[in-house]
DNA sequence: GCCCAGGAGTGTG
DNA sequence: CACACTCATGGG
């Protein structure tokens, strides 16, 4: 059973496999396929149109895929918003396609949790083994996301057992010090305030907080800086310093759709600058030549 | 072997 | 506030 969906600027690699979101699997035929929830979705594009698979079927397969690929997001508006800033406006193009995700907050928590100080095939690597650990088999490849509530029986040494490291720990923590209500009223509230309280959480930090209230939470004002972005804005823009100074900045110039921005210079660095193809240049006199 | 990774936590000046 | 150090480990 398939449904076909509406959405206009949709490119599945870029979207699925720029490194936002870590458990989609691409398949020789193009075909990408990974877990939204309890069912296991098969997406791809056939003449121009969206196409959704699941198995076994759910009747809200649509829904979820729309809401999973942030359909309602219309990225010329977005675009147009973002390109008031001249060093970005010229290379953004190329990247109609690259959407942002709208991740289950409590998965997209733990996902960024485990991202930090890792590679992203690490990353996939420990979250394909807690999925495996905690969560519930959902069909022959994939496990479902565990459940808050599941993984809070877990101890730190099972934990270090699928490969965590030091963030065992943090994990551990994170699991006691937060439950399906503190969720759900997160997102109730509004960036400032979800932004602190995710500060609170351990293993959480100012990037990590950002990309939570991002994919998780949907806050399009969102600008989280690791360590590429960092390193395009010192050689776009010239500017570095501390995350609360690097954050004021893309806040002023990026505006309410920041995060896409964000994923944009993202994608563009660490996909395009290292094969001498930067769809993005710098403003004249602020070169960094030596980050 | 070496370097780095979608950093956070803690301590110090 | 800003910087320095440590944390545990695998992928390239």
């Amino acid at each position: 059973m398939t449904v076909r969906i509406e959405i206009r600027d949709l490119d599945l690699d870029q979207t699925l496999g720029c490194g936002q979101t870590f458990r989609w699997r691409r398949d020789q035929s193009g075909r990408w396929r990974g877990p939204i929830g309890d069912c296991v979705v098969t997406l791809w594009k056939e003449g121009g149109a969206l196409i959704a698979d699941s198995e076994p079927h759910r009747g809200d397969l649509e829904e979820r895929v729309s809401t999973y690929l942030r359909a309602g997001d219309d990225i010329s508006v977005i675009q147009a918003s973002i390109s008031r800033d001249d060093v970005l406006a010229r290379g953004l193009a190329g990247l109609k396609g690259l959407r942002l995700v709208k991740m289950d907050e409590w998965e997209c928590t733990l996902s960024y949790v485990l991202a930090t100080y890792a590679n992203i095939p690490r990353i996939k690597k420990m979250i394909e083994r807690v999925s495996s650990t905690y969560g519930d088999a959902i069909d022959p490849e994939f496990h479902s996301f565990p459940t808050l509530e599941r993984m809070r029986g877990a101890s730190v040494r099972d934990l270090g057992r699928c490969g965590l490291g030091y963030r065992a720990r943090h994990v551990h923590r994170l699991c006691r010090s937060l439950d399906d209500a503190d969720m759900a009223s997160m997102r109730e509230m509004g960036y400032d305030e979800l932004r602190e309280s995710l500060l609170r959480l351990p293993g959480v930090g100012d990037k990590v907080a950002d990309c939570i209230a991002l994919f998780g939470f949907g806050r399009l004002e969102s600008f989280p800086i690791d360590v590429w972005i960092a390193r395009a804005l010192a050689r776009l823009y010239g500017v570095r310093g501390t995350y609360p100074r690097l954050r004021g900045f893309a806040s002023d110039r990026f505006g309410e759709y920041a995060g896409y921005a964000q994923e944009y210079i993202y994608f563009n660095e660490r996909v395009f600058a290292g094969q001498g193809a930067c769809l993005f240049t710098p403003r004249d006199g602020s070169s960094d030549r030596t980050p």
